[in-house]
DNA sequence: CTCGGGGTTCAACCCGGCTTGAAGTCAAGG
DNA sequence: CCTTGACTTCAAGCCGGGTTGAACCCCGAG
């Protein structure tokens, strides 16, 4: 429970630079640490909360929603619940990420195949057709909105 | 072939902001139109070339990657070679995120049901196993990276 | 004449998630 | 004493893809 770490020991034990974890601490992701004449000094604890941040992340999070995970660990309902709830509202937008890349993965594959002579006449970008006349070799649809996530 | 269409005009049949066209222009994207006392004069084919950018952005593809595309109509090679070779390189790139955002649905289909107390001992937001033990429940790995594309 | 509704320019701002730089403090070691 | 290195702060920059605002011009109608 004793905070011993400086800000570059815990940079060295989660792969972060210093500057990352500071930014986190600014945007209250992280609480603010302790201090040894001016100097931040982190408990162990806080090497495990930047991997659940890191894995977060990598599960779509922004950190603004990870905010609310981190804080779970303040005295209240527990972990589950918190991760349920998240993770339930973030489930239709990872499935809506997953049907707009297949879209993309579908039309590129198509135009793999493209032989035409000028972009003026090549079916591939007329507009992605609402009325879908669900002819067997159709061209993939792109008919896709959504705000993506980032690594 | 005269130019007739001001940027309004454009913009009512593209769907786009005349900002955003002046911006593509700005950026290359589209060519310097004709100009009528300073205006912008605009050819039909414009709005055609403006519908291009539209699929090939939601195929996946940068303003940088649709200028390449847009140019070919600028007396060269047949499209095809274009396009093929744009699809052809992006493909990986829309698998590999295909496969990140499916990492990332099972990890959060995963958590739906997690019934931790605390994030400490959430087997969860351990670091996408490396080892992988190969376990039948395992937990799903995160083990991504990745530079997304967006809408 | 004046107003409204196009058009023009350029610079600045927005988003998220950091990084980078300048300038300062502090402790240990040669 | 001086250097080295790790820490501190705050402001500004970066990426992509535009949007927004101020200040201007120009034309036709009432």
């Amino acid at each position: 429970m004793d905070a011993t770490l400086t800000i570059g020991e815990v940079a060295r034990r989660t792969g972060l630079r210093t500057s990352a974890i500071r930014y986190y601490e600014s945007v209250g992701v992280l609480p603010e640490p302790d201090r040894a004449r001016g100097q931040r000094r982190y408990t162990p604890g806080t090497v495990r909360r930047l991997q659940v941040l890191d894995v977060a992340k990598r599960a779509g999070f922004s950190l603004d929603e990870a905010r609310v995970l981190l804080a779970t660990g303040d005295e209240g309902t527990p972990a589950h619940e918190q991760i349920r709830e998240l993770a339930q509202r973030k489930l239709p937008e990872v499935d809506a990420l997953i049907e707009r890349a297949q879209a993309m993965r579908a039309w590129l594959s198509t135009a793999t195949s493209c032989s035409c002579e000028s972009l003026e006449t090549c079916a591939l970008f007329d507009l992605g057709d609402e009325r879908t006349p669900a002819a067997d070799g159709a061209i993939p649809s792109l008919n896709i909105s959504f705000s993506g996530s980032r690594a």
